[in-house]
DNA sequence: GTTCTCACTTCCGTTTTGCAAGCATCTTGC
DNA sequence: GCAAGATGCTTGCAAAACGGAAGTGAGAAC
């Protein structure tokens, strides 16, 4: 048993090199990566700004805390976020989206138009984009 | 006794009334419709022309019959997809994106770019945009 | 009619999800 | 300093989704 959890926390998760890869077709691929239902949630809080777990868990989806770690996880491993130091002045972490990470916006731009003309119940939000 | 199987296979959606809405966010609510990992690569498929159940089975990625069941099922309850006479002379039927399913191509297409960018072991395909 | 293909459905073990706790650091207030 | 939160996770467990394989029924092909 380790002694502390930062012992564990060296290793965020499973740190298996995943295998996964169903097919070279680009849009498989990142749906290897990105394809689920809160992945991408996690991307949108990142691009308005939000950069600490708590902050994510204040979205309106209510992410789990267990899948909010594991989603983190994944991005950290595949570089689509990285951690900083808070800018606040304590010693906790940030996370902040890589140049890769950031690459997505055009993905999410596409969603939110597709979600805004198509998608029942879903609003314009009052967050500046 | 039902006639085909199409007709058993009416379940009792009608009474349904509130479904899964995370929030009123228009990614979030595209995400309800399609976050997952195999409902867009069905409609990459129709958008490259394929059209029958067997065709969506042939892709690379060997989606599970069940799953495509699934999920074909959820997007013609969405209007995402329609069904139409095959153009073979069959009796069979086919399916065909909706306007509101070819309206997501701008999403497939960022995810394509994002993919051959990004995604480890993406190539582009042979098969025409 | 017989055989084959197509489009599913069903079964069932495995994996993922999601909710509620728990727990180890920090940080804050005193 | 210390106790009380806040924060950022992990764990446990039931429920749902997934995924492989086999089964099935209606056409189509012969």
């Amino acid at each position: 048993m380790p002694k502390t959890m930062a012992d564990k926390k060296r290793r965020p998760a499973a740190a298996k090199t995943a295998p996964e890869r169903r097919s070279p077709c680009p849009v498989a691929c990142s749906l290897d990566l990105l394809g689920d239902r809160w992945t991408l949630l996690v991307v949108r809080d990142l691009m308005f700004g939000r950069s600490r777990f708590k902050d994510f868990m204040a979205s309106p989806e209510r992410i789990p805390t267990n899948i909010l770690s594991d989603r983190l996880a994944r991005l950290l491993r595949h570089r689509i976020v990285e951690q900083i130091p808070a800018e606040d002045g304590t010693k906790r972490l940030a996370y902040r989206l890589t140049s890769k990470g950031a690459a997505l916006r055009p993905v999410l731009e596409a969603m939110r138009d597709w979600g805004l003309a198509h998608a029942p119940g879903s609003r314009a939000a009052l967050v500046p984009a």
